[in-house]
DNA sequence: TCGATCATGTAACAGGTTACATGATTTT
DNA sequence: AAAATCATGTAACCTGTTACATGATCGA
């Protein structure tokens, strides 16, 4: 459900192509909402059927046309709607905890690659995220509020990342590494 | 594809009917990965079909009968593959940051009501893996491996929870709440 | 007497994943 | 010469959600 609000969100914050909006969700949208092409293109459709966005059909010579999409009125008073209605909470789903009550069929090598892998990876995205926080929100005093939201969802990616890499500080305790490399 | 094998550690600890095994993940496995009976009952009846479980029926007088599953050879065999393939890390997919991505068609008050119902569950569950904590791992380097992994599990729970909070503390700011109440 | 608990399921639907498909241009 | 980028989609499948269904017992 919320994906199609994600949609027009951003849309609303500037028109786009599928596969401009594509990208959004791949880079400043990915903490936010994850989201595929193929899933993209289809609630597009789906709210264009609906009349929630109107497209507009750019022929571009020697490429494909590009589809550009806007939010309609009827668009943005759904949007406002869904806005006022208050979300449930994800529920969590973690394959790597799920490991964690298999016991003694776990193995602990395997375990200190795989809480290596992790530790990489948070340690990026936190990179990234500073990246961003350095880049746009230097000062966020001084920022339009539209932006000002934007930077608190990128300070939940900060200190959800942060507190991996805690919890990976204990974990490895438990899963003490050979260190070969 | 995890939830098989949620369902398979369980097993393994203690074999169970569905029904059981549905309180526990609604209890303490719901910070793990959440299912509803639905899914349990399909999944297990999957795993029968495909030999990983096998199912005992227990006949009672005036109440349905039980089924109780415990893991097969093959089940183990199965888990024990599984576990030793580096699963990717979940997608995020957070409704609530989505709202942030709306700018000025994101009502403050509405916000902050939503926050603050987050911040009463964020403490509501911390209490609750607190106790948790406190009455079985009080002492977490006498414990047993297999439930020592189980205590990191948990303290996954505590430090997410912790991370929320935290954020709430830099969100409130920007959604003052009027405090009615 | 009403709701919770025990104990199992079926069915329809919505949402997300994966694979396949096309085809030109630009970069390595 | 190969791979990445631009730009769009279709189709099948798997997983998760929601609604519906049954029926007895036990405690408030």
């Amino acid at each position: 459900m919320a994906l199609r609000y994600a949609l027009l969100a951003a849309l609303q914050e500037e028109p786009a192509t599928g596969y401009e909006l594509t990208q959004r969700f791949r880079t400043y949208l990915a903490h936010v909402w994850n989201a595929t092409h193929q899933q993209i293109y289809r609630e597009l459709g789906k709210l264009h059927d609906e009349g929630l966005v109107t497209a507009e059909t750019i022929a571009q010579s020697e490429r494909p046309d590009r589809k550009q999409y806007r939010v309609s009125e009827a668009g943005e008073t759904a949007l406002t709607q869904w806005l006022a209605t208050p979300q449930p909470r994800p529920a969590t789903r973690d394959p790597l905890l799920v490991k964690l009550f298999a016991g003694d069929n776990l193995d602990a090598r395997v375990m200190a690659r795989e809480l290596a892998e992790l530790r990489q990876q948070c340690e990026q995205r936190l990179a990234a995220y500073r990246e961003m926080e350095r880049t746009w929100f230097r000062d966020p005093g001084s920022v339009p509020r539209r932006y000002r939201l934007q930077y608190l969802a990128l300070r939940r990616g900060i200190l959800g990342a942060q507190s991996w890499l805690a919890w990976l500080d204990e974990a490895e305790r438990e899963f003490p590494s050979t260190d070969d490399s």
